[in-house]
DNA sequence: CCACTCTCTGCAAGCGCTTGCAAGCCCATT
DNA sequence: AATGGGCTTGCAAGCGCTTGCAGAGAGTGG
């Protein structure tokens, strides 16, 4: 109890010089507790109360070896009785490590990511890490500064949700070796870690089913086209149609966005060319809802008249409306797997790069049938 | 240039004692450096760079008033040619203050959520602070841990998302004067700052709009039962039926969970009574399309056989499916006006508590007209 | 021309914690 | 009984930054 006084006394006064400076200590001290408004207890404090040295309480914190049995209970019967709780900010600036990751994506009110924030969410507390989520809404300038600053002692490594194009900053946090994840970037990353799903494979196997099933006219409506997979995407449509020795019509392939809204739209122009697709493939399945509706409003029937392909399988595609067929992405294993290759970096930045590629799944539903009419090719 | 060795020298050397110790601090340097992963500039290399001390770089960093104009320029150009970042970990413990609020949520992937976390996020993003997000997924014991570790020395404030009953931590909170806002709790939380809708007077005046349509059988179909806002609104359809003089029939109640497959159930459950309801009442949005879809497989058209009213409007409320008729809460001004409370506390935390009450509005679009066949009362 | 007031800059201390080093302790071995 | 070595513990230094205080210039009025 008295040695808690002297260890106390000892760090207020190490350096100091005179009396009068000693006066300004104290009335300094004072001022910082009213300035600072939760005094909550620090090591020290524990320290005091258990009678041992701050860094033996800094020790059973941390649960290092080499602290007596007996010394430990005390220290936490001491924690306990102040209700003591580290200060993380203080301990990431002493160690260096936040215990933090960074999540840094433009939204996540859509059904697709947030089913991947899932995974990751869960992997991350499954490693004992806690997640700071950033949004840029698309702000990309505001981007490069976030990156800096969570890079910069907020967190120990970066998990990054990113279009096509690499931004500058990237290129930094390579060069420092500093922990980074990319994920869904189905683009050139040279040195990245990457996890993405097999778009231009996953969407070549949807066409040649479409293909199986007797369809020639496959309409194809793209995602953003900003976005690495929206490529991918369609290369695997190419693909499908040259391997069925089906020549691409350009009419039959239409831009959108992801969204239901554009998804109506397109199809709507789709179903009103003299020669309509038999079936519509969409970059996502918010966008195959659209399609549906489209569908409907034209007075047609799905799957009869029209079949109808989507993307990712998130949850509402199962249940609602009609029972979408769809390309499966696993979502939330992505997050999980981003999430442990993180990880992995933590434990050794320099190991050199992967790209993970997480295979699709054809989820065939009530959407898709055989083509009603035989169109003319 | 010279000066700054002497600074560096000086803090390193501040307390040393012998010239053994001096050693031993270089060789520790050493290791502390090959430890640290990124060694990236401080303010000391940049005061080096200037030519001023450390302290006028932070002052130019934090724009204080009394730095001399081409002080202030030689030191920003230092900073640029060096990439300097600050580091917010330092910053925050030496400051006391962290620029950064919290948020507390129990799931972030529902659309009633996500918009307010929109609201949310752009206030945080106009008051310059950042917003660290995180999500417990219902493991409540896990909830005080985040609040003690967000509340020490990570954020500033936090905002809070809560069921009926306050925790413990809450309490703690308070007592310790931390600013904390609780978004959506429509139940007593004596001193706390509270942000809701007007669920009771909202719903109050859906179902009278309904009784005035002459609808006499209005099923209920509940929130889930932990979250105040759902008892409020049973209290607003109970308050309109006394109004009407139209007695409670139990039969029309029903548990639901805010989700759109326990809507379906329920729907169904309640088309299949003797008496059937003529308009059904749901506690959100998406509840109300599960009852549009158990409508549809009933044979039933809406509005002309079932009048269906939701609570939210949501985004999706407007063009998925019918047009949903729905009370309207202001999801994105909520989080808005909890960040500008939250805020407000910021600046003086004694203040006394607010509970600030969001009106609602009634949009009716077409799911909602006048009974078809007049029910038996 | 001096005292006085502003403006500007530097120093030291400290935020709460981690961690290398060293010293003390205790026990087994020779 | 002396030595060695493994446990335990304490001390000091330092993580990168903010900030009160004091001292140094630069004006300004008497």
């Amino acid at each position: 109890m008295t040695t808690s006084g002297r260890i106390r006394a000892a760090r207020s006064l190490s350096g100091s010089s005179s009396a009068r400076s000693e006066a300004t200590a104290t009335s300094i001290e004072g001022a910082a507790l009213a300035a600072r408004r939760h005094t909550r207890p620090t090591i020290f404090d524990v320290a005091r109360v258990s009678g041992v040295s701050y860094s033996t309480v800094s020790r059973v914190v941390n649960g290092h070896a080499y602290v007596r049995e007996s010394t430990r209970q005390r220290v936490q019967a001491a924690m306990a009785e102040l209700g003591y709780v580290a200060h993380v900010t203080a301990r990431a600036l002493a160690s260096g490590r936040t215990q933090a990751v960074g999540l840094l994506a433009q939204e996540i009110d859509n059904p697709f990511f947030s089913v991947v924030i899932k995974g990751i969410d869960q992997e991350v507390s499954v490693a004992g890490y806690d997640l700071l989520l950033c949004t840029t809404h698309s702000r990309r300038e505001k981007e490069a500064e976030y990156v800096a600053r969570l890079s910069h002692g907020m967190v120990d490594g970066l998990l990054i949700v990113l279009p096509t194009r690499l931004p500058e900053y990237v290129e930094h946090l390579r060069a420092e070796q500093y922990p980074f994840v990319l994920i869904d970037h189905d683009s050139d990353a040279p040195g990245c870690n990457v996890i993405n799903a097999a778009n231009r494979d996953g969407t070549r196997a949807g066409i040649a089913y479409l293909i199986e099933l007797g369809h020639r006219r496959i309409g194809f409506i793209s995602g953003r086209p900003d976005v690495g997979a929206t490529h991918e995407r369609f290369a695997g449509y190419q693909a499908a149609l040259l391997e069925a020795g089906i020549p691409l019509d350009d009419r039959l392939v239409v831009e959108g966005d992801f969204l239901e809204s554009r998804g109506y739209t397109a199809a709507a122009d789709l179903l009103s060319l003299a020669q309509p697709p038999t079936a519509i493939f969409t970059s996502s399945d918010v966008a195959a809802f659209g399609v549906l509706g489209a569908a409907r409003d034209a007075g047609l029937q799905v799957p009869r008249d029209l079949s109808v392909l989507g993307f990712d399988d998130i949850e509402e595609a199962s249940y609602r409306g009609a029972a979408l067929s769809t390309i499966r992405q696993p979502l939330r294993e992505m997050g999980r797997v981003a999430v442990q290759r993180l990880m992995s970096l933590l434990a050794d930045p320099s190991q050199p790069a992967i790209r993970t590629v997480m295979e699709t799944e054809l989820v065939v539903r009530q959407t898709t049938a055989p083509p009603h009419r035989v169109s003319s090719t």
